[in-house]
RNA sequence: GCCGAGGUGGUGGAAUUGGCAGACACGUAUGCCUUAGGAGCAUAUGCCUUCGGGUGUGAGGGUUCAAAUCCCUCCCUCGGCACCA
């Protein structure tokens, strides 16, 4: 009977399904087990291999805690608003609801394909109106609870997609979606005050198992600085600023404010060089985000001519500048500027022969500024003070405020486009912005005719008047809705508390339910979330935890991102470039299981490798050797040898351990080993000991270990099957390998019986002729002997 | 520039509580089988070697009986942030 994977996986897939044996089971009395995979949008393209990597790692984890009696949640669902369905929609004229529905459908098979255990009643859909009627009803939450304000400000936007983006949306100046430098632009805007929570994501990080790169981009991302609010006068006028080095004040030789900073105006009209300041302001307006990072090195400013600033430290008279190089939404936009122990003062004031003024030893000013601490210098009552006492000493002699800043910003919420959540409120003239009641939800997407974005900063939604037009719920006057959608990020904020309870109406999720699977156990996708996904999740789960709606501070216990599948030729995969793989083709020649093991075999979960065809080959082959020895196995009937038994219990152990790590690359190589171990040794393999073998391949290898186990002559699924219990007794070694090493190099390696005392192994370890030869009229100096086997001999 | 992760054969990688470096696999070589092989099986495979051995985990130094693993200095690769005062 030869491995013909094509000939019975389906046929599996097909009978799981028929008996349910995935489905999470109600009011159980198991213990919960909650594994999550990053939902996916439902792209056109469908999935290719490198998409499969986190959910066969996953799938593994959920059959394994199975067997091991657990009672396991393992949901898909579907991310489905966002920009491609809308952009294919503006191409053909198809409804996106349609494209969404065909592409769910094609990645939904896809899935079911490759065999994974999801238990499929658990399905969302965040375009479903039942779903997002959560999405909005948590919306109207935070606008009742003053977390989503209304602002006209300048906001990134991408010319290209038409419409504002978030702070995290931006990289490296560019639109995250389709790399298109962003612009400015100002616009009215519906905001989150996710900074009102920067505290407590920042402090409940230290309690996560998380990977440490995440963890450190989400601590980077708040950025918070501890210091102080330092009030000068500016004339009869008050300039604050904020300094993370109050003890460097003495050092302050003249202050500077951004172009945007409120105060530039007020003194604009009393400074000699009032049309200078005005080219300047008109200049900096022109410059993108862009331009102003690439002018790093070269600094920009004026001075205000006929306007001084008191240093409030000594009573200084220093000169006040405007500077794009200080940034207007950090801090209070305006800088004391201390050119000897910081970078860019240093910088501007060489560029501006402004004086240079040392206050803390350590470093040698002539050449580059001192960041570091150290003793106070010229700085009147503070000399001699260490910088890190004078910090304090200094903002208790000003009387100023200590004050601690973030670089997290709000989190810009509305977009101009179609495909997204309604926003529901109402703008009513009289009554101001009033929220669509709750009885009301889901405040359903309209149709239209038009999905084009219009240029005008407005959503195709503000084109349909008989949407737009309405009563006013308050005074029942005319009123207009508000026409922004979400962002393609809201309904992925808490979707895994809609799979605790996805068909719920009444509420999000049942308290019960929510208080017995939360957290997520196990979450697993790709690092590109770090501050996207993952911060606005954490946020808005504090939210409902502080309305009580979890029980849980924080919603993802443990994270862990896998790694790339990268193409052949090391570079990432993409249908543009045309280098992906596509795991149908895999699966028909390979089957599943080869699909399966090759992706955890090809090296550490975390890390990105590039596929490799030889690689499938390998793993296929070894496939065929394991069916082929089970087989052989159930014709031959033997008993099992101790030391066949003594390997079975090493394995239990070792994959066991493995996989609560995730290192299915070692455990799989464990199987390898144990094959070409007992391929040797055949006659002392009993069934028993391959039935055993089986169930820990079961993860892995599925399919084939319900046909092999079906083979061998059992009625019942292997999935249901209790994961083997390991006996260390057994695992003991009569006979073992002493290791002898003379000043640290192995001379000799002699074949010993286990149980000899310390004294009898050095005896033998002396004796040895290799060794005798390493001895020869040196003088043994000292023995050390490491348990078990062992022993260095210095000479 | 700052933060984080990492650097081991021809390749992917194993070994991280300091204790046999290179498990497992790919590739390669030789042989067997075959009409044939992009199939299967067997053996070998870090490098150098005068076949005694020497040497070897990015470079250099240190601690130790013993270092891929710990400490110091430096270099490189990847990811993130980027005038955040």
């Amino acid at each position: 009977m030869k491995y013909e994977p094509k000939s019975f996986e389906k046929k599996w897939q097909v009978k799981w399904e028929e008996s349910n044996i995935f489905k999470t089971e109600e009011d159980s009395l198991k213990p919960k087990c909650y594994i999550l995979d990053m939902f996916p949008y439902p792209s056109g393209a469908g999935l290719h291999v490198g998409h499969f990597k986190g959910y066969v790692a996953t799938d593994i984890l959920s059959r394994y805690r199975r067997m091991q009696g657990f009672n396991v949640l393992h949901p898909m669902g579907w991310d489905a608003f966002g920009l491609p369905a809308e952009n294919y929609a503006i191409k053909t004229g198809t409804h996106p609801e349609i494209v969404t529905k065909q592409n769910i459908e094609n990645i939904k098979k896809q899935m079911k394909d490759a065999g994974l255990s999801y238990d499929w009643s658990k399905e969302i859909d965040t375009t479903d109106p039942n779903y997002y009627k959560w999405t909005q009803w948590i919306f109207l939450k935070m606008f009742e609870k003053g977390l989503a304000y209304e602002a006209n400000m300048p906001i990134n936007w991408c010319p290209s997609c038409k419409t504002g983006l978030a702070n995290e949306e931006v990289v490296a100046g560019a639109c995250e979606r389709c790399g298109t430098l962003v612009k400015q632009k100002k616009l009215r805007q519906w905001v989150l005050r996710i900074t009102k929570y920067a505290e407590r994501l920042l402090n409940d990080l230290d309690d996560l198992d998380w990977g440490a790169e995440i963890k450190e981009m989400q601590k980077n991302w708040i950025g918070k600085s501890e210091g102080a609010e330092i009030s000068f006068k500016i004339e009869d006028e008050e300039l604050k600023v904020f300094t993370t080095r109050p003890d460097t004040l003495f050092g302050c030789t003249y202050v500077v404010l951004a172009p945007e900073n409120e105060l530039v105006l007020k003194l604009k009209e009393r400074i000699e060089n009032k049309k200078e300041l005005e080219d300047y302001l008109e200049k900096t307006k022109l410059k993108t985000e862009r331009e102003r990072i690439a002018e790093v090195k070269e600094k920009t400013g004026v001075q205000l001519l006929g306007v001084m600033a008191l240093n409030p430290a000594n009573g200084k008279k220093i000169p006040v500048f405007v500077a794009d190089y200080v940034l207007a939404h950090y801090g209070t936009g305006a800088v004391m500027a201390v050119p000897a122990h910081d970078e860019r003062d240093y910088e501007f004031a060489k560029g501006f022969n402004l004086d240079v003024l040392e206050v803390v030893k350590g470093g040698d000013i002539l050449k580059e500024a001192y960041t570091g601490e150290g003793v106070l210098v010229n700085s009147g009552d503070f000399n001699g003070m260490e910088s890190s006492l004078a910090k304090e000493k200094i903002v208790d002699f000003l009387k100023a405020k200590k004050v601690v800043k973030y670089k997290l910003r709000d989190w810009i919420f509305s977009r101009q486009r179609y495909w997204g959540e309604p926003i529901p409120l109402i703008h009513c003239p009289k009554c101001g912005i009033v929220p669509v009641s709750i009885k009301e939800l889901p405040l359903k997407l309209p149709k239209v005719l038009n999905y084009e974005p219009t240029n005008t900063g407005e959503s195709p939604l503000a084109n349909i008047a008989e949407w737009i037009n309405v009563k006013c719920p308050i005074c029942n006057e005319d009123a207009k809705r508000e026409t922004n959608t979400m962002p393609q990020w809201a309904g992925s904020c808490f979707y895994y508390l809609r799979f605790i309870d996805p068909k719920n109406e009444k509420e999000i999720v049942n308290k019960k339910d929510e208080k017995h699977f939360m957290p997520v156990d196990l979450y697993v996708g790709g690092a590109e979330h770090a501050v996207l996904h993952l911060l606005y999740s954490r946020f808005w789960h504090k939210f409902l935890y502080d309305i009580g709606v979890v029980s849980e501070k924080e919603p993802f216990k443990k994270l862990r991102n896998v790694g790339l599948i990268l193409a052949h030729d090391g570079q990432k995969m993409s249908k543009s470039k045309g280098n992906t793989v596509s795991s149908e083709e895999i699966i028909n020649e390979f089957g599943v299981d080869t699909l399966r093991v090759y992706e955890m075999f090809m090296g550490p979960f975390f890390d990105a490798i590039s596929w490799n065809m030889q690689g499938v080959k390998g793993v296929s082959r070894f496939l065929n050797r394991f069916w082929n020895f089970c087989i052989e196995c159930k014709e031959n009937k033997f008993e099992s040898s101790e030391n066949i038994l003594r390997e079975e219990n090493i394995l239990i152990k070792k994959v066991e351990e493995d996989l609560e790590e995730m290192k299915f690359n070692t455990a799989i190589a464990f199987f390898m080993e144990f094959l070409n171990f007992v391929e040797k040794r055949k006659t002392e393999v009993s069934l028993k000991t391959m039935e055993t073998v089986l169930k820990l391949f079961y993860p892995f290898a599925p399919h084939m270990a319900e046909e092999l186990w079906n083979i061998l002559g059992n009625e019942t699924f292997i999935s249901l099957e209790k994961w083997p219990a390991y006996d260390s007794k057994l695992m003991i070694e009569d006979v073992m390998e002493l290791i002898v090493q003379v000043n640290g190099k192995v001379r000799d390696k002699i074949e010993v019986n286990a149980n000899l005392s310390k004294g009898d192994l050095e005896k033998i370890a002396l004796k040895s002729e290799k060794v005798q030869k390493w001895l020869k009229e040196k003088e043994v100096k000292k023995i050390i002997f490491v348990p078990p086997k062992l022993i260095n001999i210095v000479i």
